[in-house]
DNA sequence: GTTTTATATATAGCTACCTATATAATGCAG
DNA sequence: CTGCATTATATAGGTAGCTATATATAAAAC
């Protein structure tokens, strides 16, 4: 009976964000990238953020997480820190070359690896499920914002 | 067009894992659990397995990442490990009366958990999400086995 | 009965998250 | 223009995973 707490969505999708992230892992170490680089190099790419702070709301992870994975990236030559001339506590963060160069395969590899897992699903599968997901993430978010479940 | 790698389901998926391993943990804090020893808790609970390699079979993690788990288990007074009489490389590994105590109730917390978060679905969409997790996990499993993708 | 191979655990060191707290610069009140 | 609140970053320490490697015991080969 407590068994199936096992077959939950919760389990079953931390299981699959595992697969994922191995696959993944494997896939982009070769090219000199991480699983948790991928935000923070599109948002740069694209300008969406270019402090911090920026990047940890548009990755929707915590400050300081974002702040060591930047240490991380600055230390393997993916991103640089210039101070921000207008605020002494901030700095400006931009993509190198290297990174800027590998970005669109990195993007190829991670494109390949969503078909790779999702073999054998019609497009309206593949379609329900991103709908179901981002229906999940939604609660999820107002949950953990007030943690008193329910309404 | 590289902005979309970060609406894939392999995105969403690790998006969603992180919010349910956030309120799973807030809620399983309280009594002393952590995400990570529900697996552990139940493969003892229902005698699935008894050594440290049985249980990262079920966990379906590696050995050396469910030592860690146990040691920390271990240290919070979640469970025992007792010498294998028949076999001096093993220990045998049983839940305290703490832990077994306070298991229900977890379960509980985190059946909860999954229908805060599946709020709005209908029992047909809860079904076929397990559905399709189940088999984006087989395909995972078939990638990170045999690296080399497709066919 | 040794020797080899296989298995069980342990350990080192890494990523990517987290919470909680400290520090420094900014900005606004008065 | 000083002092307080806010904001940006940094740091300490934790969980849960990973790979790779070492060690000890067991089992199989010879």
């Amino acid at each position: 009976m407590d068994e199936d707490v096992l077959s939950t969505p919760g389990h079953l999708i931390s299981q699959a964000a595992r697969g994922f992230a191995r696959l993944s892992e494997a896939r982009l170490k070769p090219m000199g990238f991480g699983v948790g680089h991928l935000p923070v190099l599109v948002a740069l790419g694209e300008g969406r953020a270019d402090s911090q702070r920026g990047l940890a709301r548009f990755a929707k992870i915590e400050q300081s997480s974002m702040a060591q994975m930047l240490n991380r990236m600055e230390r393997d030559g993916l991103i640089r820190r210039v101070p921000d001339p207008s605020d002494g506590r901030s700095s400006l963060i931009s993509l190198t070359d290297a990174a800027l160069a590998r970005m669109p395969e990195a993007c190829e590899v991670l494109f390949q690896g969503n078909r790779d897992a999702l073999a054998g699903f019609s497009d309206q599968e593949a379609a329900q499920l991103v709908d179901l997901l981002n229906r999940l993430i939604a609660n999820l978010d107002r949950l953990v914002a007030s943690p008193s479940e329910g309404e």
